[in-house]
RNA sequence: UCCGGUGUAGCUCAGCGGCAGAGCGGGUGGCUGUUAACCACUAGGUCGUAGGUUCGAUCCCUACCGCCGGAGCCA
């Protein structure tokens, strides 16, 4: 029975007998003894093994290079060695597998776009491995804090025949050979089918019946976005709320940041630690900051107002009505407030069909969360409730109303206010790991013209 | 898709219109309770691809490809 590294580092007392496998991350000779540090991605460091020459195994010795995988067994044991307290003085050696020359992990550091090449291997890195724990420890997070709040957990359908919200390209699901000139009627669903872009029109429907529910899923883009925060395949989370108002959005968004940026102080510490000395100098005091203050929240009208104001020359001029720019973004997050910031209110012009138009006639409940480093990590708003504001909103977009008969039955049948929002599990990531692109947050990174692995 | 940058040893990068360089990694030997160990020796190259200019191009020019940064789209 294997012990974790994790475990046999966290141990109180000397123990008799352990037994570690991992793969071999360096290893020091001596005449009579070596020294293999350990790693088993159970935590971001390795265990020293002590082998004296003689004991089983020890002949392999030579064969045991880095990137090798062993087994070894022993007494865990105070290090008389500065740099850890325990290691493990083995009485049985195993090699596993050995690695040859052609290893291509160093010591020392690599690029990311070299260790990116290496995508089945780059797990076995220090800041990889501390990367793909930090995802599933903010994964598991997610859920918690939604389950912890009653909200459900839903699963919206991945194949969709409706181009929900025009959010952007999708990708074509088929099973007609390529070339064919079949109708789509000819298709296996019996018209033109696509992979995801957004859960959220099927999870209001599900939320006007539960109550409180979420998405935690795939989504995808067909956009031949060349940049360090989008992908081809993400995973997003889509919460949607019965009974709430834009407030009660904004609430839910921000409360759901801060207990993400606690989760990760408080569980991540040691992954947190390394990733704030070797990737973001300023992560772990930008992530107190969104434990700890209540974001700043101002109106896409004061927003706009702020950056007219600011004496800061822009690429892209600031006007009333116009999208707000990366760099406008950036300028409010990281310079003017210096912290998370949720703009509201936007005009009803730059903003899809189903948000909530509000009573100046002008502009809809819509929320952006801004944080610093990011950008825009969170995008929602009210839905439209009201079904004669819907099918004037869909008409203005150009919307074919047998497309969405069933979202416009929500409004017929017992309609409610409702609102949710949508935040990219990646952009989360790379708030919380300091790592600036996309790529080197998911194991495997779809973009343009890449999908190896 | 647009703008800018970049491509030289396994990796990270210098370099230069005229014989291809370093550090790290690899190999060999040595040394040491070592810890991104240390010391010595050693192997390793179609300088992204294709054209062009030139007596001569890794170097200058053009195109293409890859990658990086920024923008748009958004999450």
């Amino acid at each position: 029975m294997r012990t974790p590294v994790l475990t046999a580092l966290s141990s109180q007392a000397p123990q008799d007998s352990i037994t570690v496998c991992g793969w071999v991350r360096t290893k020091r000779d001596s005449k009579t003894f070596s020294f293999l540090e350990i790693n088993d991605g159970s935590c971001l460091r390795g265990i020293q093994a002590v082998v004296d020459a003689g004991v089983p195994g020890s002949e392999d010795l030579p064969k045991i290079t880095t990137g090798a995988s062993v087994q070894v067994t022993g007494r865990l044991v105070a290090s008389q060695g500065q740099g850890q307290a325990w290691e493990i003085q083995v009485t049985a050696l195993t090699l596993t597998g050995p690695a040859d020359e052609s290893y291509p992990l160093q010591k020392k550091g690599h690029s990311m776009e070299f260790l990116r090449q290496i995508g089945h291997l780059r797990a076995r890195s220090n800041l990889f491995g501390a990367v793909f724990r930090t995802r599933s420890r903010m994964a598991f997070a997610v859920h918690t804090f939604f389950q912890e709040r009653g909200f459900v957990y839903v699963h919206t359908p991945i194949i969709t025949a409706s181009d929900c919200e025009g959010a952007g390209e999708m990708f074509r699901v088929t099973t007609l050979p390529q070339g064919s000139a079949a109708k789509p009627e000819e298709d296996f669903f019996g018209k033109p089918s696509f992979l995801t872009v957004s859960g959220q029109l099927e999870a209001e429907t599900l939320a006007c019946a539960l109550g409180s529910v979420y998405t935690f899923g795939p989504a995808f883009r067909a956009e031949n976005s060349n940049t360090s925060r989008h992908a081809a395949e993400f995973w997003m989370i889509e919460p949607e709320m019965a009974f709430c108002d834009l407030q009660g959005d904004m609430d839910m968004a921000e409360e759901q940041m801060r207990y993400l940026a606690r989760v990760m102080l408080a569980q991540c510490a040691e992954d947190l630690a390394f990733f704030t000395k070797m990737v973001d100098k300023g992560l772990t005091d930008r992530l107190k900051l969104v434990a700890e203050q209540p974001f700043k929240r101002v109106s896409y009208r004061e927003a706009v107002d702020i950056l007219l104001s600011s004496g800061q020359e822009f690429e892209f001029p600031v006007v009333h009505g116009h999208n707000l720019q990366s760099e406008h973004e950036r300028y409010l997050t990281e310079k003017h407030f210096q912290c998370p910031v949720i703009v509201f209110n936007y005009p009803k012009e730059i903003k899809p069909f189903y948000m909530r138009q509000n009573d100046d006639g002008e502009t809809v409940a819509a929320m952006d969360v801004l944080v610093p480093g990011i950008g825009e990590i969170i995008g929602g708003s009210q839905r439209e409730e009201r079904p004669e504001r819907l099918r004037a909103a869909m008409e203005h977009h150009q919307l074919r109303e047998e497309d969405y008969w069933w979202y416009a039955d929500l409004r017929k049948y017992g309609t409610v206010p409702h609102a949710g929002y949508g935040m990219g599990f990646e952009r989360l990531l790379m708030f919380v790991t300091g790592v600036s692109n996309i790529r080197d947050v998911i194991p495997f990174a779809r973009t343009p013209g890449t999908a190896d692995f």
